[in-house]
DNA sequence: GGATAGATTTTCT
DNA sequence: GAAAATCTATCCG
């Protein structure tokens, strides 16, 4: 797995960038899960859309951490997202991860998602397991309480992924509100993965 | 197949 | 009291 080395970047995009194409991994008790990160978001401190931004509050403490420092976050009421805090300690930036290719166990991702409140009981396919940061926090079994949980040790860590022979495409983050940063080119996205969250 | 409404709760003003 | 880095079911064509 990664060590400190990898997360420690005074760049933010850099990471959000460099994180495509590695694996992110849960070991449980349930059994392991994992997939390749296949889109991401980068959330700066100058940035209207950041949790941080220009307020240090008790969320986002996770935020202000060192880099490598897991930041979950719960939206809507009923759903969590997971984040790479980035850049150095003390400054809040981190990393959205917005979709997953599943690898690993796939038939416990979909267990964990049919498991879900709100879903019926139809089998889900593969690219709906982890199309989106809602979707992959539940299918990975990742919980609000793994926030300030340090990725360069066990359970829940990344390490490199097998391809490296991927395009990177860049555009506009998803569910940002107008003059909240919507138009800032902070999403990144392996060209033609069918696994990502939006076109 | 695309658009839309509704769910639900923590956090901060 | 409103907003929030979302997802799913349901409606309509």
């Amino acid at each position: 797995m990664f060590s400190k080395r990898f997360y420690h970047d005074p760049d933010t995009i850099s990471l959000a960038r460099r994180l495509l194409g590695c694996e992110l991994v849960h070991e449980t008790a349930e059994g392991i899960t994992s997939g390749i990160i296949v889109e991401t978001e980068a959330y700066l401190t100058d940035d209207p859309a950041c949790h941080a931004y220009k307020r240090r509050t008790a969320r986002v403490e996770a935020m202000y951490g060192e880099p490598g420092t897991a930041y979950v976050y719960q939206i809507y009421g009923m759903y969590y997202c997971f984040n790479v805090v980035s850049n150095v300690s003390g400054v809040g930036e981190a990393v959205l991860i917005r979709a997953l290719e599943p690898v690993s166990g796939l038939d416990l991702m979909e267990f964990r998602r049919g498991n879900s409140r709100f879903s019926s009981s139809r089998k889900f396919k593969e690219k709906e397991l982890c199309s989106g940061p809602g979707k992959l926090v539940q299918a990975m079994g990742i919980r609000k309480n793994q926030t300030f949980h340090d990725l360069t040790e066990g359970p829940l860590y990344i390490r490199e992924g097998a391809d490296r022979s991927f395009e990177v495409k860049t555009s506009t983050r998803i569910g940002i509100a107008e003059g909240k940063g919507h138009n800032l080119p902070y999403r990144f996205y392996i060209r033609g993965s069918k696994f990502i969250s939006k076109p």
